[in-house]
DNA sequence: GCTCTGCAGAGAGGA
């Protein structure tokens, strides 16, 4: 993936980003200000120096202007035309100076980056970049856990105040027990006694540590540091001879997400010290403590860490000035000092790792490609140990990969990078504290004006219950819903990042919540915001490129299918590899594929079940529990299925998991393990493998995720229809460039490897021939008679008719209504072109209140016809018709009936299906959505017995796919106008006055 | 031009 030195190096886009400044930046003045880069010059001052000078501005506007001199090493920052930075220091009449001692700039801001990746840059920016880019699939080391578990204890131990051995051994024992380090010795292949032995020699000096550090022992602040603070000055070295004591323990693990310097981290141990030095008196702070449980190194990279977590401090509290690193193996502490020049170079090598994680793409004649990486250092010593040295030079080191091989990876970085990038700009975290809470309640996603409820409860280790309530009275939540990861930060967003969770419940007035972090430390006054968490965005890039023949049981599980489903699973059985299913609508894909679990089960093979969403993965298991065959479900219990829970590794831990021996049962004991392919990250997959993989909607799941979970089996099925909807991809350019084509989609013309499942028990054949005419050129059939006469039953048919005619004098305006109430004709489309029934765009989304008006009446009078509420479904292709809809549809009597957009149908089906399908113009006003052949075929497959379309004919007209429905309609006269000669309004009039009696 | 589901994740040592 190396790009060599013919691409050319991106020079100073300015031409390309001063177009002016787009509308997702946002910029600011004051203390968390936000700059744009209008010019930079290369200036050589009197002094023969070099300078930079920027020409900035923090009004969109862009009419007032500032001024920002670099000099001193920062002219060296590669700042661009159209970068964002944040400035820090003084500003004299409009003129900022950032130079040797005072101030600061800060890169792209909104960029925050941890600890941990600026100290691994310090000696290679190349592998801080790769870092950034890939998180490494090492899995860790014993070392490593044993790192995680020691800070554990010590974190526990401070946090009750209490270091005695005995109560060290508690923890120590709890934590080896815990089902999260259980998890990581599977997959490490150790046993607990290795991590016991490992562990237990630390323990010691955790309590000599605080013997000589924690105030309340005796012995506490009697060894000598050497500590100089920025803040004393020149002082002699006599002077900087210090003891230290640790007087309370203020937050551990705290999680620091600081938009002033472009930082992230945790900090180990957060505590109050007292400093005693010789002669003065002594001084309070609020310190970082890193704790170390390797060689006491004493590193720049250690300091640095410390450092960089004094600066974060600075920003949340008063500046620390300094931290203290805890090697642990011996228990001694080296303060460390961050003064501004340690403070300067830090923020610059930040600065400079911003800058290649922003600009990982540049633009190359109009088309995106991947911005060259940082030069490699060829410090053999620094190299041979570097954890992302695979990734550093693919190209050499992984020979077995051919060119094809590569190209693919290449090709796929770029996708996901894109891809990344729009979801970036999009949503993305920098809301929580570029905008104010009220800025973001207003477009959804935040709840602000929160305070704590009642007591704070642990619902396991390390996972807290909280409940808020709404700080002046019950203003309804709309922002958020069961289920959203949220971000908790106070309500000005000082402390960002508090904590993160998942709502777990929505009253009137609150909300509960499960969060990371237990916040009843802040008084019943504190105000929170609660942000709807999107994540970093992205899609991970999986750096993973790495018979007992029951034949009564087999023949009795195939008894029930038809004869393209038996093909099915002969060609699964006998595949060397894979095998596609094209399951076209209605077609039984999840019966298929739950008989093929079973026969694969009754076969002795093992299988690792997985589809993209919770959902479908659930939706094969409630019928596969119906036979009794075992499983195992992975993922977090909240987005499972409530009959599927017991089957979850959550409950079966809840019964009592101690020993790694039965975690290690509970891996091994089912044949069948279901999961979502994001949910490859799970231990298991470190050690299990699997003789089949069965990948359900298949055609909506992107490469690289659906990869996922193929690594671990040897042969797998994808279960899809490309003639259904494709995978979501929000970037333009990544999806001309096919971002958007699934790997069944790219496997299916291997013809050999596929079998089509055209037999369906969905739909009736009025209703099935559209999609025969559309997109399945005749091959759809169906299953049964019984399927293809059924028709819908109406009861009060008659009843209603007769109502109708009393109503409605005049029958020629009545005329449509019958048309779609009459069960024999299946499919209508209602014309409303003549009504008219134009549309309206908003920022929000288009809409059609007229259509909107038509569903309500149609649904009314079906539902007095005798139809079941739950028996109809509404579908639009745009969300904010679903919310006109919606808003007639209110009451009890609607409440069982559904509506939701094309997308959330996939997969669904209902008794009467009501398409409104919106658009509707004079202008060439099209519009991606209805364009897409494959978003219609779902619309007009999840009717059973009746599906009415309500749209304006001639603006429909312009779409390719809806002319060829629409001249299918026509041939078949299954067009009817929603009313005579342009008087519609009695009609609806009349329908409202019958909807209210 | 308006369709939306998944993800914890920063840091745990090694030289």
């Amino acid at each position: 993936m190396e790009q060599k030195s013919e691409v050319p190096k991106p020079k100073k886009f300015s031409h390309e980003k001063n177009k002016g400044i787009p509308e997702h930046v946002i910029l600011a003045s004051g203390v968390h200000n936000r700059y744009w880069v209008l010019d930079v010059q290369d200036v050589t001052s009197s002094q023969s120096c070099t300078e930079k000078h920027l020409t900035i501005t923090c009004s969109k506007t862009t009419q007032s202007r500032e001024a920002c001199i670099l000099k001193d090493g920062w002219e060296s920052t590669p700042v661009a035309v159209g970068d964002v930075v944040h400035l820090e220091g003084r500003c004299v009449s409009g003129l900022w100076t950032i130079d040797r001692d005072s101030g600061f700039l800060v890169l792209l801001p909104d960029l925050l980056i941890s600890g941990t990746s600026i100290a691994s840059s310090i000696r290679c920016m190349r592998r801080g970049v790769l870092g950034e880019m890939f998180k490494a699939f090492d899995g860790g080391s014993k070392q490593m856990l044993n790192g995680t578990i020691v800070h554990d204890i010590f974190q526990k131990a401070a946090m009750s105040s209490d270091f005695s051995p005995e109560r060290i051994q508690t923890f120590a024992a709890e934590a080896l027990r815990s089902p999260n380090y259980l998890g990581q010795m599977y997959s490490l292949k150790l046993t607990q006694a290795d991590m016991r032995q490992e562990v237990e020699e630390y323990l010691p000096s955790l309590s000599e540590w605080a013997k000589h550090y924690v105030h309340t022992s005796p012995q506490a602040g009697q060894k000598q540091l050497t500590l100089k603070l920025p803040s004393d000055g020149a002082l002699s070295k006599q002077d900087a001879t210090c003891s230290m004591t640790v007087t309370d323990f203020v937050d551990i693990e705290e999680n620091i997400w600081c938009p002033r310097f472009g930082l992230k981290g945790k900090i180990d141990v957060t505590a109050g010290v007292r400093i005693h030095r010789r002669g003065r008196r002594p001084t309070e702070r609020i310190v970082p403590l890193e704790l170390k449980t390797g060689k006491e190194s004493n590193s720049i990279e250690h300091r640095s860490q410390v450092i960089l977590y004094t600066l974060m401090s600075s920003a949340r509290r008063c500046d620390p000035e300094a931290g203290f690193l805890v090697y642990l193996k011996t228990g001694s502490l080296h303060p460390v000092v961050g003064n501004h020049m340690d403070r300067r170079e830090l923020v610059k090598i930040r600065n400079s790792l911003a800058h290649h994680i922003g600009n990982s793409l540049v633009k190359v004649d109009g088309r995106s490609q991947m911005a060259p990486l940082p030069a490699i250092e060829s410090d053999k010593q620094a190299c041979k140990y570097c954890p992302q040295k695979r990734n550093c030079a693919l190209k050499c080191i992984i020979e077995h990969l051919s060119h094809v091989h590569l190209q693919y990876f290449s090709d796929w970085l770029l996708l996901c990078t894109l891809e990344a990038l729009t979801m970036e700009n999009k949503g993305g975290r920098r809301n929580i504290w570029l905008q104010t809470a009220q800025q973001r309640e207003k477009s959804g996603g935040c709840v602000g004006n929160m305070q704590l409820d009642r007591d704070v409860s642990v619902l396991s280790d390390g996972v807290y219950k909280h409940s808020f309530v709404r700080k002046e009275g019950n203003q309804t939540l709309t922002g958020l819903i069961v289920g959203d990861r949220i971000v908790v930060s106070d309500q000005d967003s000082v402390l960002i990042g508090l904590a993160t969770g998942y709502v777990t419940e929505i009253t009137i007035s609150g909300l509960t919540c499960s969060l990371d972090k237990n916040l009843s430390k802040f008084s019943s006054n504190t105000v929170f915001r609660l942000d709807q968490d999107e994540g970093a965005g992205g899609l991970i890039f999986l750096n993973c490129f790495g018979t007992f023949f029951t034949k009564d049981t087999v023949a009795n599980i195939l008894k029930g299918l038809n004869k393209p489903q038996k093909q099915a699973m002969k060609k699964v059985l006998l595949s060397k590899d894979y095998t596609l299913i094209v399951g076209m609508p209605g077609t039984g894909k999840t019966t298929t594929i739950c008989t093929l679990v079973r026969i694969l089960h009754a076969c002795g093979f093992s299988v690792l079940l997985t589809s993209y969403t919770h959902s479908a993965v659930d939706n094969i298991l409630l019928k596969l529990n119906r036979f009794k065959i075992g499983f195992l479900r992975l993922g977090r219990a909240q987005k499972v299925h409530h009959d599927i829970l017991p089957f979850t590794e959550e409950s079966c831990r809840a019964k009592g998991i101690q020993t790694l021996e039965e975690l290690e049962q509970l891996y091994n004991k089912e044949l069948i393990v279901a999961t979502t392919c994001m949910g490859v990250k799970h231990p298991i997959f470190s050690r299990r493998r699997f003789d089949f993989c069965i990948v359900d909607e298949a055609s909506q799941i992107s490469q690289p995720v659906c990869l996922g979970p193929l690594f671990y089996a040897q042969r797998f099925v994808l279960v899809g229809d490309h003639q259904q909807l494709p995978p979501i991809v929000q970037n333009a350019e990544a999806r001309t460039l096919g971002m958007d084509e699934s790997l069944f989609k790219r496997l299916e013309h291997h013809s050999d490897a596929v079998v089509q499942l055209n037999v369906q028990y969905r739909m009736n054949s009025a209703i099935m021939s559209l999609s025969n005419a559309l997109m399945y050129e005749g091959q759809l059939e169906c299953g049964s008679e019984r399927t293809a006469n059924a028709v819908l039953q109406l009861p009060s048919r008659a009843q209603v008719e007769k109502e109708l005619d009393l109503y409605v004098c005049q029958p020629q305006y009545s005329a449509w209504v019958q048309a779609a109430l009459e069960p024999n004709s299946p499919v209508c489309f209602l014309d409303t072109s003549e009504v008219p029934a134009p549309e309206t765009v908003e920022k929000s989304g288009i809409s059609n209140h007229t259509e909107a008006i038509l569903v309500q009446a149609l649904v009314t009078l079906l539902l007095k016809a005798g139809c079941r509420a739950s028996d109809i479904g509404v579908i639009a292709p745009y969300r904010q018709q679903l919310k006109a809809i919606s808003s007639l549809l209110q009451g009890d009597a609607f409440k069982a009936l559904e509506v939701n957009t094309v997308d959330k149908y996939q997969g669904r089906d209902k008794s009467i299906i009501i398409v409104s399908f919106v658009r509707s113009n004079p202008e060439d006003n099209l519009g991606e959505l209805l364009q897409d052949w494959r978003r219609l075929n779902v619309a007009i497959t999840r009717a059973k017995h009746k599906l009415l379309m309500l749209g304006s004919a001639p603006t429909l007209r312009r779409y390719a796919p809806l002319e060829k429905l629409l001249c299918h309609l026509q041939q078949e006269d299954m067009i009817s106008f929603t009313s005579g000669k342009k008087r519609p309004l009695p009609n609806i009039f009349f329908l409202f006055s019958f909807s209210d009696q």
